[in-house]
DNA sequence: AATTATATGATTGAAAACGATCATATAGGT
DNA sequence: ACCTATATGATCGTTTTCAATCATATAATT
């Protein structure tokens, strides 16, 4: 009967994403996806819940988080304040019937939050992020959607289709994101993530790197792009912290 | 103690509009906020599940829809019970690592339902349809988007690059939806529509249509496809019905 | 104004869900 | 190899939740 410690964290883990996912899921839902009784369904549900990650309900659970995109809400949260004012001084260079690419990515994101508000006339959006999508979608902004592949646990449609479908677009203003800056330029993780924000890159007229400043001398996976090619950094990190790193502030936007 | 008309109403939009913003709601809180006893609160549930515009779990409830698509859940509802009979028909046909198009409209959506739980190994989906998008983002199905506008009020991508983007897949099999059914043909109310499902048809060896009954008999804005298209429709019309209208029966599914 | 229809809260018996307890098989440690 | 700790499923009595029914007050209709 007894198994083994790692399994039983790994079935929490799995429970636990499949709330997250499904919102709701009944007791019967749940000893059947995981193959195991009511009691130990119960039992692990009892754990997810002292642990404050899930929330129980009679005949069943549903996750606390009320985002589609949990991870994308998480991060979100954090600094939340500091991106919303990255995010202002954008605002200034999306003229009425520009058109704006929004990266994936939290601190684009919060670019989205402040233009329903803004109120742009005739702003075009265009963005493969479906959390701006959600966002956006109704809010009276026009949405176009280049389209890719949504690949699991991601909020962001990539892929080989993603890219090619960019280059339909010509675009005014991109504004992306980056998880780290170097001295040899804008750094992110995923491969296929840069190959579509290169993608944007090329389309469009003036591009925006929106960073906080704990990025700033953080070196990830791909090179998105060196110093040269004129991207413009917006970020609340000191003259002090990027001099550290040996990062030009020539290219700076002044805050 | 009985209570005019609007005031149900209100009430029961009221409590729709809690569950929207509270995402889960126990009875008992439902008792307290809207100040009513535990019988009438169900009975408010139990009306607000029939119409489809929440979700019920025992001791409580809870919003089914994000509330960005508040008139596709509304449409949804409605007769959701057949439009899920018509939907599991087409099942079968979906094989493992086959790439599907599902297309905008509450009855290819309630397909979309389905294939969760359906776990159909290596399956592909294709749609424009952002609910389904919604629905389908973080099950584990495999999604693509292959993008496009999306107009204000719509919750579909269309446009002329939507078009164009269909083009760039390989489509086994197709879910359409029609708003009207006559001896002509198939019929949809909006032109931009129409361009994306018969792109979708083209780039498709097997098109399913999906309508209830109601639709027989009516003809409205564009021909989708004439009958000597090989469309195969799949309705819980009766051949009664269908006869009335010289639509031929050939090309129904068997039921 | 009289009559009908219905929305409400209370009650009730049935069904479902719960936590607690127990026997057992097996992981983890010695 | 042995022993101990514990994760599991089954069972049971209790509690909670539910739909159905009923009486009643009030809206809607005539």
């Amino acid at each position: 009967m007894r198994v083994s410690k790692n399994v039983v964290e790994a079935r929490r883990q799995l429970l636990a994403d499949l709330l997250q996912n499904q919102r709701y899921l009944p007791l019967e839902q749940i000893c059947i996806r995981l193959s195991i009784s009511a009691a130990t369904a119960r039992r692990d549900l009892s754990e997810l819940e002292r642990t404050g990650r899930i929330r129980r309900t009679p005949g069943g659970a549903l996750s606390d988080f009320s985002d589609k995109f949990p991870s994308f809400a998480e991060r979100l949260g954090r600094d939340s304040d500091r991106k919303n004012a990255l995010a202002r001084q954008v605002l200034p260079h999306l003229l009425s019937g520009s058109t704006v690419y929004i990266d994936g990515g939290t601190t684009p994101f919060a670019l989205a939050r402040l233009l329903p508000e803004a109120e742009i006339p005739g702003l075009k959006v265009v963005t493969n992020s479906l959390p701006v999508v959600e966002l956006l979608s109704g809010s009276g902004v026009y949405l176009n959607i280049p389209g890719g592949d949504l690949v699991a646990r991601q909020s962001l449609l990539i892929g080989e289709r993603a890219v090619r479908a960019m280059q339909d677009w010509e675009i005014d203003v991109s504004v992306l994101g980056a998880e780290g800056v170097t001295e040899a330029g804008f750094w992110n993780s995923a491969p296929e993530v840069v190959a579509l924000q290169k993608a944007a890159m090329e389309n469009s007229k003036k591009n925006f790197v929106l960073v906080t400043a704990e990025k700033i001398g953080h070196r990830t996976g791909a090179l998105l792009a060196s110093w040269e090619a004129g991207l413009r950094l917006i970020t609340d990190a000191t003259v002090r912290q990027m001099a550290a790193e040996n990062i030009p502030t020539t290219r700076m936007e002044k805050i």
